[in-house]
RNA sequence: GCGAUUGUAGCUCAGUUGGUUAGAGCGCCGGUUUGUGGUACCGGAGGUCGGGGGUUCAAGACCCCUCAAUCGCCCCA
């Protein structure tokens, strides 16, 4: 018999467990808290979608759809995608559902998203985003509000050091076409010196020359007319409502002129959060305004900003996360024993405290593990303790052991935790202090 | 899609110019300690040397192809 290959997983997915998946998990739940504290709605979307959604969106013949989407014919020969984000499919939703009636609306979702590239560290083909929408806001408070968001999110996931906030803006319709302009014609005045990824950028996308990393493109870009001269005082003034706002909720933020995205529906704020922690994908947030997307898909003319953050990147940058702890290890000797320690460990858990059992193997390896895996005490039963319905419990950090029954166990697994508690709220009071000392210090 | 680096035990890595039975640390299992952890000492298991082909008396090492990870470019919704 020939021997059996395991199939390996496809490239550019990941099995997330462990420390890692603790990381997912933490990054997915402060998101979800924070959005509460913002009113957004969460939203479960499809995975798939006619083609239709994102080639619209994203423009027909663009690469992203051409060579980066996971496109194919379902058995009814309608063609599919996966999902490559969010904001299309949402919009979809908004106008299939009738969302109109409930404009401006507040969404957030996260989940997974497929794209076709080359994989790195935190680039995968199957990854994952936390996404924000606001659908049917016109006004730069939407924007203000939105920014705010990210900014506390990214200050809860304790990662904001190293992190900035660059700002654009790109102006309305006729603010960015007038740049545009302008732009083509700068570089096609210096097109001999631009490099080849430029020449052929200037024909497709000439907005993206200004973030070319070809040294010789940098200085030709720094010489590039910025949107400043050629925004519409309408434009520049929904600018200044945008940094006014963040001022007076004193989210810090730089102003890159060269920042911009890669399509057309994009108008006035566009920014990311960048890190210089991650080396060239330094992106952890990015977003902006989207007023021209849901007319691309067949609606009324809609004002709408948004922005989306990978979760694996934003796990990467969290400091190290405590595992999951078990508090108590119970421990049987003996097949009677276990029967015994079932219903002991039942009754533990109905009260709330996270329990495993050791069954298996020598009793000092036992005890090693209840050690390992971080529990708070170890409960011993054997035949001694069946015939005196009492445990033997032993606290793990003190050594001590002493013979209870439940509900003194339960009784003292309090004691233990508030104690616990405690300490940490002693430790996080003398860290305060230091801190006052050190502002002290400084003046 | 392009260029570069890497791939040896579960993990981190050694392995001289090709040369006998491929090593270490950590982890795992067992013993010293028959119902009691964190230490120490002793012992043990575990390897398609990423995969395939080639050169050679001989390949973990050299050559070709391939897969994957990583770094950068392209792209970036």
């Amino acid at each position: 018999m020939a021997k059996v290959q395991t199939p390996k997983p496809v490239r550019g997915t990941q099995d997330i467990f462990g420390e890692e998946q603790e990381r997912f998990q933490h990054v997915v739940e402060t998101f979800e808290r924070v959005r509460r504290l913002y009113g957004f709605k969460g939203v479960q979307m499809p995975v798939f979608e006619p083609t239709a959604v994102f080639a619209r969106s994203l423009g027909e013949t663009t690469d992203v759809v051409s060579k980066e989407m996971y496109s194919f014919e379902d058995r009814g020969g309608d063609s599919l995608t996966l999902r490559p984000e969010f904001t299309a499919g949402i919009c979809r939703a908004f106008l299939t559902n009738g969302w109109q009636q409930h404009a401006p609306m507040k969404l957030s979702a996260h989940g997974p998203l497929f794209r076709y590239e080359r994989p790195q560290k935190g680039r995968y083909r199957q990854f994952h985003q936390l996404d924000a929408e606001i659908i049917g806001a016109g006004e730069a408070a939407a924007d203000v509000e939105l920014l705010c968001f990210a900014d506390q999110l990214l200050n809860e996931l304790g990662i904001s050091d190293g992190v900035t906030l660059q700002l654009n803006t790109l102006g309305d319709a006729e603010s960015r076409e007038a740049w545009r302009a302008a732009l083509v014609e700068h570089f096609s005045d210096h097109q001999a010196e631009l490099s080849d990824d430029s020449k052929t950028r200037l024909a497709k996308n000439p907005l993206r020359i200004l973030d070319s990393k070809a040294p010789n493109d940098r200085v030709i870009v720094d010489q590039a007319p910025t949107i400043d001269a050629y925004l519409t005082g309408e434009a520049s003034e929904f600018f200044a409502q945008v940094t006014e706002g963040l001022e007076a909720c004193n989210v810090p933020w730089t102003r890159d002129s060269r920042l911009v995205r890669g399509f057309d529906y994009y108008r006035h704020t566009a920014f990311e959060f960048v890190t210089d922690r991650l080396g060239a994908q330094g992106t952890v947030l990015g977003g902006g305004r989207f007023d021209g997307l849901i007319e691309a898909l067949g609606g009324q003319p809609t004002p709408a900003v948004g922005w989306a953050a990978g979760i694996e990147r934003l796990g990467m940058l969290l400091e190290e996360m405590p595992s999951d702890s078990v508090e108590l290890a119970i421990i049987p000797m003996g097949d009677d024993a276990t029967v015994r320690a079932l219903s002991v460990a039942n009754e533990l858990r109905q009260s709330k405290f996270s329990t495993e059992m050791f069954g298996r193997g020598k009793i000092k390896k036992r005890m090693a593990k209840a050690n390992q895996v971080g529990a708070k005490a170890a409960i011993i039963i054997g035949d001694d303790e069946i015939a005196s319905g009492k445990v033997q419990f032993k606290d793990l950090k003190t050594g001590e052991q002493t013979a209870l029954d439940i509900s003194q166990v339960i009784e003292k697994m309090w004691d233990l935790r508030f104690s616990e508690d405690l300490d940490s709220l002693g430790s996080d009071i003398e860290s305060l202090e230091q801190e006052v000392a050190q502002l002290g210090d400084a003046d």
